[in-house]
DNA sequence: TACATATGATCAT
DNA sequence: TGATCCTATGTAA
């Protein structure tokens, strides 16, 4: 389920799993064969999370860079087990393995072009430097697009996907329909500020869970029900967790986003 | 069995 | 804006 917090989840988890040894790749699908023949056996050096990229460094200098788009997922998986033909690849360590399925990309690439996908992206929330609140602020406020537009495009910030975007402009009350660049700047940081702890909550717990602990009568955030889990996305026509008013629904981006009337007024 | 849907992005028109 | 790609899952037929 990948938005930005899966992906440094990931990268943190294969990089614990991998970075012992040299890693067995293999392409059960077969649409990886070629790539998978020049992993295996390499050493795993580390890997790295940008917005929804992931780059895998090998000793040999070569990178694999997996995007999971809509669908992919990388997930752990028993050593002994049977890879079924839809595994993309496979990497095997000495105590792990991991199956990638359904990636939108899944390549080995340089680090020239490497820096040509990081290039292209926005400031990522999970990623340390001291000048991402601001460059976030001002690609805020050099778009007149909704800011429920906005905060999907990858190239103003990286890492927000369709339930981050609802969530986040529920907590901070905008309205999604807003151009991004009527917000102040205060306004532009505090949604800044949120989406870094939002998105770091995430990443600690594996999962996208933006209710307070307060909202959930102080139960432990990874045992909060799927749907109790959000304030916004996927909940139409049921009250506000904070107001009581129904939530609706609308179009932005060609995508679904869900939105309280009463605690985002245009 | 078939279809709809999904936390994404690209390419064509 | 619409079609398309990738896979898994849940619901309908």
């Amino acid at each position: 389920m990948p938005e930005g917090h899966t992906i440094h989840r990931l990268a943190r988890d294969l990089g614990r799993d991998l970075d012992h040894g040299p890693v067995a790749a293999l392409s059960p699908q077969g649409r990886f064969a070629e790539g998978a023949a020049r992993i295996d056996g390499n050493i795993f050096d580390k890997s790295e999370a940008y917005g929804k990229h992931l780059f895998c460094y090998w000793r040999t200098g070569d990178i694999l860079h997996v995007h999971l788009g809509l669908i992919g997922k990388f997930r752990p998986t028993p050593l002994d087990d049977d890879p079924g033909d839809t595994i993309r690849l496979r990497l095997e360590g000495r105590d792990a393995a991991w199956h990638l399925t359904g990636p939108q990309s899944c390549a080995i690439i340089t680090p020239e072009d490497r820096d040509d996908i990081t290039a292209k992206l926005g400031p990522d929330p999970l990623r340390r430097g001291a000048k991402r609140r601001d460059d976030f602020i001002s690609r805020l406020g050099s778009t007149k697009r909704p800011i429920g537009a906005a905060l999907l495009d990858q190239s103003i910030v990286a890492g927000i996907g369709n339930v981050y975007r609802a969530e986040l402009l529920l907590l901070t009350g905008i309205h999604p329909s807003r151009p991004a660049c009527d917000l102040d700047e205060e306004q532009a940081g505090e949604l800044w500020d949120l989406t870094v702890r939002q998105l770091k909550r995430g990443r600690k717990w594996n999962r996208i869970v933006t209710v307070s602990d307060d909202d959930v009568d102080r139960r432990v955030t990874h045992n909060i029900a799927p749907e109790d889990a959000l304030y916004a996305y996927h909940r139409s026509d049921e009250p506000c967790r904070r107001c009581g008013t129904l939530i609706e629904a609308r179009e932005i981006a060609g995508r679904s986003i869900w939105f309280c009337p009463s605690c985002q007024p245009r």
